[in-house]
DNA sequence: GCCAACGTTGGC
DNA sequence: GCCAACGTTGGC
């Protein structure tokens, strides 16, 4: 089980988008970058992932899972660009800011802060056990 | 809204 | 295959 980090602006789809698509998921497409793309290629049935709010809020909101292995981008007739569809598990108890991340110097080696621009990142076991706590879960 | 950092494109 | 120019992302 790997564990996986999705970086969407709140106003063009948030928390509340994903939410409101319940158990079914949605395709986690529009995703145009290389290094995204195979992380999402690299996901399987059941992995979970953290929900990033970027540019405005700043932090992390709630958790996905996979609900379907990668496929074609529906979005698109290109071939290179594939994708998975993610569903909303729970939110955390409380949201964990990039502040309080920055901050925790368990966290220093996170890809957030290290490639602040990669849209689907890893996250290590430890590092998610560390956001879950720090976020009452 | 600005701009630094990064990724992509295309001429050579 | 290099690298300048350009476009996009995302923190501030």
């Amino acid at each position: 089980m790997a564990y996986w980090l999705f970086k969407s602006e709140p106003d063009v789809w948030g928390w509340d988008h994903q939410v409101a698509k319940g158990d079914k998921g949605e395709e986690w497409n529009g995703v145009r970058n290389y290094q995204a793309r195979n992380n999402m290629r690299a996901m399987k049935l059941g992995d979970q992932g953290f929900f990033y709010h970027s540019r405005s809020g700043l932090e992390i909101v709630g958790i996905v899972e996979i609900c379907a292995e990668s496929h074609p981008d529906s979005t698109t007739d290109d071939e290179r660009w594939d994708c998975v569809d993610v569903r909303a598990v729970k939110p955390l108890k409380r949201a964990v800011t990039l502040e309080q991340i920055k901050q925790d110097d368990r966290l220093k080696d996170m890809v957030l802060l290290k490639n602040s621009r990669l849209s689907v990142q890893p996250v290590t076991a430890d590092e998610w056990k560390i956001i879950c706590d720090l976020g009452g879960i």
